[in-house]
DNA sequence: AGGCACTAAATTGTATACAATAATATATTT
DNA sequence: AAATATATTATTGTATACAATTTAGTGCCT
């Protein structure tokens, strides 16, 4: 039963072969927190638990890269991507001017099916958080707006809430409050509900201000870089 | 004093070295309709032409892949994109939710260093059409609208715009009608006064008709693919 | 002659080898 | 002993070689 909810499949495929399950491997284990933003992507240490040539560790490196979940510097290797405070901003101002708009779209195409989706997603996060497995809640609640997006049956905007939602999920790993907690059930339900009566309006002011409260749910103080500030301190 | 609008640099940068090279040089040829939608880009043929190996060209021919420029079927090999009507509508529909928000924005953070490179790009566009070269015209024309959305200082936004106007380009080299003369200046112009009297609301209303002239200005009837419906309308 | 099967050529996918660059360790000097 | 310079090592970038797949060409059969 929750078996549509287990395989992310991305809107529109770049890669096949293995070059796209290494990608689709590395992506899943970045969205449930497994490798945290900053981790070293090794081309061969990769190559060696893949079991597959640098060449397509390469491949999948590179689709990565463009997704902005990792970040390539120029013979210095591929590091999980760690978004800056103003990028965190700038993803949820996307996110703010898309995804609203786009739940208001998916109430009006509302079916049976897509409501079925996403009970049944709902019902695998819960699951999820119960069972001790936060990473992949989280995983599950970022494909929550990106199923809505899809039900809104705009692939092009649905591809771009899919990247959002994926760097919203390094955002999360660098920038969330520990003492807020991550509930976002509520939210969900509610949205679900508007969705289930077609309500375009209330799905929109829903989205809207479900993503204000996640936004608030950060903690996006600017902070020094450790490295580098520390000279500027010490030195007078 | 056209040199500022002369080199197309990317908001977000993935690639350096020899490939960023070829796939700048690919994205401008496509961006001029000097390569058609349908191009076959033989990799071979890459690597011969610009003296690198098949791995560079790859590795550009992937970039492109991303950014939705060209098309890679396992296998067969790498094309220019041909959006379909539907792909055509959906990347209107996201520039109408993302632009005209973002010409307000821009309105706001107006300066005269912005303003100036504004009017340099309505002023090389109308140079370049002048001179006969509409493909140049056009590139520069889409660049003036990613222009916009840098002075709204949301790189994330603009880096959507910026794939959305890649896309366009493609979609204008299939769907323009003939008889529709190409005659954005009068509306750039327009735009351009608005963000001068930092007038937000004017500008995010030019920016939405704008949107829908460009895309009235296409014809987006379905066209059976010549190649497969042959067949079903020959046989009976 | 038209359609099918098989063979040969061309093209893409993957692995490996070599080159260039960056990181690290060692030695040398002050 | 600290700092710089040099040599070594590790890692990434690029080119090439081989494998797999698709496309085309040829001959055969009905």
């Amino acid at each position: 039963m929750t078996k549509q909810t287990e395989n992310q499949d991305f809107i529109q495929p770049i890669l096949s072969g293995p070059s796209a399950k290494l990608e689709a491997s590395l992506s899943l284990a970045i969205h449930e927190h497994r490798l945290l933003p900053g981790t070293k992507l090794g081309e061969d240490e990769l190559s060696d638990i893949y079991g597959v040539s640098r060449t397509v560790v390469r491949t999948a490196l590179q689709s990565l890269s463009h997704s902005q979940l990792v970040d390539q510097r120029r013979n210095r290797g591929a590091y999980v991507s760690q978004p800056t405070v103003r990028e965190a901003k700038e993803v949820f101002e996307a996110r703010a001017l898309l995804e609203p708009r786009t739940a208001h779209s998916a109430a009006e195409r509302m079916t049976d099916e897509a409501l079925a989706r996403l009970e049944a997603h709902i019902a695998a996060e819960h699951e999820a958080l119960e069972a001790g497995e936060p990473g992949k809640a989280l995983r599950l609640s970022g494909q929550f707006h990106i199923e809505i997006s899809r039900i809104a049956d705009q692939s092009t905007i649905a591809g771009m809430v899919e990247r959002l939602v994926a760097r919203s999920s390094l955002i999360i790993a660098i920038y969330w409050k520990r003492q807020s907690a991550l509930c976002e059930k509520h939210a969900h339900h509610a949205l679900v509900d508007a969705l289930r009566r077609k309500d375009g309006k209330d799905a929109e002011a829903l989205m809207k201000s479900h993503l204000i409260d996640i936004l608030t749910a950060l903690d996006l103080r600017e902070v020094s870089e450790p490295a580098s500030r520390l000279r500027d301190v010490l030195k007078p």
